[in-house]
DNA sequence: GCGCCAATACGAAAAGGTTCGTTGACTTAC
DNA sequence: GTAAGTCAACGAACCTTTTCGTATTGGCGC
């Protein structure tokens, strides 16, 4: 599989909504984030295919609608992101990033325990 | 303290330098970033010309080379730069972002056991 | 068939990021 | 004092990202 290039941030905006609805037409992408984010459809359109033509969605050229859908799943784009992140920002460190993750903003207990949970599966899998 | 932009990836590059380094002059700054990759010195020279005027970096006009200092401590715009991850990539999800982190690459047990006390210290203080 | 509508394609323009060549100013070594 | 070297300033060139106006297409209702 070809590596697919970092989404910049109107890109990922898109990619989130392509995430959270599943493959979706330009109209469709267009007023999910309008609801945030006043955008032309024209522009959402030109991103779309920017982005097929970097490879990040594939279309399914329907007549009268091409469906777009992100090419990646959410996690393993959110993987690429987060090892780029500790590189250019952490030297690596992953527990320096938990605890600049931490300290940013107040976490739940069930985010905690979550947290937990993961850490002992993740034990478990590398034993 | 008015808000600092986030920094562009060359810049975070010479951001890490000035933390490593402490205070430096363009030509040290350049020097340590050419033993990773080369860049021009007036590449370099003009980065932090900006980075001055966007206040990323305060500077001390010394007579015959400006010393340049990094405005915010590598923790605070760490922070920041998660901060911006998690809002960006993962809906605000902290256990999502520390799931990704940790399948990206293999965590010494090192790490998972100063994660663990991050963990411990962080219910601590919170309650 | 003809005009209307929703959609795509095209391309230009604005904004931001990145790189570097040239210039002029000052310092030190001779 | 002159040449050689180091430095900051400036601005041009180039690339990528972002935004959108305009043109074009193709089906549908009449």
């Amino acid at each position: 599989m070809a590596k697919l290039p970092k989404p910049t941030d109107a890109e990922l905006a898109i990619l989130r909504v392509l995430w959270q609805r599943g493959p979706s037409t330009v109209r469709q992408v267009h007023d999910a984030l309008n609801a945030t984010k006043k955008t032309g459809y024209t522009t959402v359109l030109k991103f779309l295919q920017i982005m097929h033509e970097k490879g990040l969605v594939t279309r399914d050229e329907a007549p009268y609608a091409h469906v777009y859908q992100a090419r990646q799943p959410r996690e393993e784009a959110q993987r690429t992101l987060v090892q780029d992140l500790l590189n250019r920002a952490f030297e690596g460190s992953m527990s320096g990033l938990v605890l600049q993750a931490l300290s940013s903003r107040k976490a739940s207990k069930e985010e905690l325990s979550q947290i937990r949970k993961i850490l002992r599966d993740y034990e478990r899998g590398v034993k």
